[in-house]
Parts: structure tokens; sequence; C-alpha cells
DNA sequence: CCCTTGATCTAGACGCTGTCAAGTCGGCCC
DNA sequence: GGGCCGACTTGACAGCGTCTAGATCAAGGG
């Protein structure tokens, strides 16, 4: 790395590097361009030349926030026993693994309007991840969610209680009642076991 | 209203009216305290005298917002059947009529770090709409979540799975699958009722 | 009746922010 | 080696939150 040429190199890559790191420290409610650019050593200006605006910036590292997001979920599906469930619930703990290691690029990803959605790397990355659920739903029920309203239910309401208790738990809402924090890796899992197969399990 | 003395007034008052207006109006990541006091008629530094900061006008604000979710609650129980299961299912309704009501100050109670939480008003508020769930999950499951741990992580699974489609839904991540956004009131109160009580059946 | 006192608000300054326009540097091609 | 062009710098601008000093009004005591 900092093999730039003094004058060129892959700055983009580096403000983005950067970009994060802001988010990581300051969060995003206190994220500064500036600050960005301070710290990838470029002049205030220089992000504009990659990036139009901080819009612009924002919307490329929510992107790739997406593709992590998916990695994240691939990983725990790569440990996870290969039944259909046990897939589905790999699916979920991967998206609060994301959640609980991102999360100020969890929030500029899903409740922020700063990132331009309709922005191409960030609709096909937001959709990947979103197809991986639709996916993991589709084979616990032996159905296309796209064809099956019942099914699509189902979509929405496993992404809802996922999301829901990564928001919950990122915002530290959950500390008091239910610890779903410092808990083990294997009670997490039973307890998203419990609240998202119960559902499917009545059908 | 509008009976300012021209000098004095119930100027906090007319400036929290104003910031949720500019809070509807831009959404809370435009927020701008010089254009609250604008909108109110007085100088950029006149809110400063009543709220601290910023940071305390928006305080004030999601302390409001909570009393506002509870009412939103307390509602939609009221016109509800009597019994405990569908008393929970209101309490979720009124959180959901609310998030869709108020999807900006929404963001601001759950999803900022710009209200204080340590803050007296807010924090009693927050555990005033935060008791209200947790006793309605105790009625229907018949114990203490205080005491029960079970029961407490149903407190959470509830929670989550309101939450979570409150979110997915003001943020529009619900328009293509799943319309929960403009489907009839009896067809969201089935849907809630399908996610939210399936798991109590099993129990 | 005046004059003080305190609450309330104004006005200006400060350093910060994002964005824009113009200028500058360095390597590459002809 | 002269021109060119991508990559970056620099300076300006308006708007932001916060601080400070000062103005203004309401009420009340002498």
């Amino acid at each position: 790395m900092s093999d730039k040429t003094y004058h060129h190199g892959n700055l983009a890559a580096e403000l983005l590097r950067a970009a994060e790191r802001e988010l990581v420290l300051n969060g995003i409610e206190a994220f500064s361009l500036r600050a960005v650019a301070k710290r990838a050593g470029v002049s205030h200006g220089a992000p504009a030349y990659h990036f139009k605006s901080a819009r612009g910036l924002l919307t490329a590292l929510a992107a790739i926030g997406y593709e992590r997001l998916l990695e994240a979920q691939e990983a725990r599906q790569r440990t996870a026993e290969t039944d259909s469930k046990a897939q589905l619930i790999a699916i979920g703990l991967g998206y609060l693994d994301f959640a609980e290691a991102n999360p100020d690029l969890f929030r500029l990803m899903f409740s922020s309007e700063k990132p331009d959605r309709s922005d191409a790397h960030f609709d096909t990355a937001a959709k990947a991840a979103y197809g991986k659920l639709v996916e993991g739903v589709r084979e616990v029920m032996n159905c296309d969610p796209h064809t099956h309203p019942a099914a699509m239910t189902q979509v929405a309401a496993s992404w809802a209680i996922v999301h829901g208790l990564a928001d919950l738990m990122i915002s530290g809402r959950l500390d008091g009642p239910l610890a779903l924090n410092d808990i083990s890796d294997t009670d997490r899992e039973a307890v998203l076991s419990d609240i998202l197969l119960r559902p499917l399990a009545g059908r």
C-alpha cells in the first residue's frame, strides 16, 4: 500500500478506506468529507474529483457494505449445516454479525438518506443481499416467493425480524432485557432459530 | 396561538413545533437549527436560550415523540378487542401507525445519536413506551418478563419484529415484496398477528 | 415616576462544513 | 520538446452550531 507515486495512485480506494475509518471513529452523524481528505493526506477538494460529492462517496461506501454483508452471510452458511433451515438461520446470523461488526456502516446502508439508491453499484449490491434472503426462504418453504404471496410474506417477516434485532442491538436497546450482544454464538443461534423458524414450523 | 407578546411568549413550545415541521420537510439529516429559528421568526441564537444546544432541542423533540408513540398505541388498544392477544397486536399496530405517520421523528428517536438518552424527560418517556410492550407480553404469557427469561425473550422478539417492520417500512424497503404500506388496516392486522402471535401459540 | 433587575432575545464573530471555479503539477504521446 | 490531459491543490463562498456581548422589555421597589 501507499505506493501512490506522490501525485497519482489509487486515491479513490484510499478515500474509501479513510471514509470507513472516519465512520467508525466519529459515527455517521459527525461524518466529515474534509476529515476524510485529511486522513487520506490529500486536500479537501480531492474527493470531489473521484466521487462527485459527499453523497457519492457515501453511496460507494454503502455499496461496499452490501457486498460485505453478503460475504458475512455466506461465511455463516459455509460453517452451518446444509439443510435449508440451518442455511436460513445462517443468513440471519450473518446479518447480525455484519451489523454488530459495522454498526455505523449498517446505519448508512439502511437508515440514511445520504446514499443514492438509484446508483447502479449500490442497487446491484443491495439487490444481491436481498436475493440471498429470498433464496433462503425459497429453499425452506420449497416455493418461489416471487410467485407465491405467502412465501413473500415470509420473506418480509424474516427480514423484519432479523433487521429489527440488528437495529435494536446496535443501538444498545437490547442490552438490558435480552442481552443478545454478549451471549455466546450458540445461544444467539438458538434464540434466532426460535424466533425465525417457529412461524415456519406451523405451516 | 401566536399570542407571543412580541418579546415574550412560549417560544420553547413554538420552537419545538417549528423543529418538527423542519424534520418533516427536510428530514433529520438536513436538519438545521438556524432554519428552525427562522421558521419560528426569531434570531438564530434564540434556541440556545431555551434548549442549550441543537442536541437539547432534538432530545426534547424525541421525548415528545415517545409520548406520542405511547398515545398511538393506546389509541389502537381502545378500539381493539379486550383479550390479551388482541391488545398486544394493538400495541404493535400503534407502533407501526406512529412510524408511518412520523418517519423522521421515528428515526430521531431510534436511529440517531443526537438525542441525549441520559436526559430525564427522554428517559422516562422512552421507558414508558417500553413498559407498555412489557405489559402487553406479560398479559399474553401470563407471567412477568422481569422475572421469567423466556418471557423477556418474547419481549425482545416482539419488539424486534415490530421495530424491524416499522424501520423497513419507512425506508421504503417493503414497497416491492410485501406492500405493507398501502394494504388495508385489517390486512395489516392479519399479517402482524400472523408474525407476532405464532411464536406464542406454540408455547 | 424613575430606575434597577432579571429574563429573553438579537447581533456579530469564530471555526467548521460541502461545493464550486480556477489554477497547478506530473507523466505521456506525437 | 511541446502540447495535452488526468489528478490534484488552492481559494472562495454560503451555511452551519456555538459562544459572547449587548439590546430590549416586564415587573417591581424606592
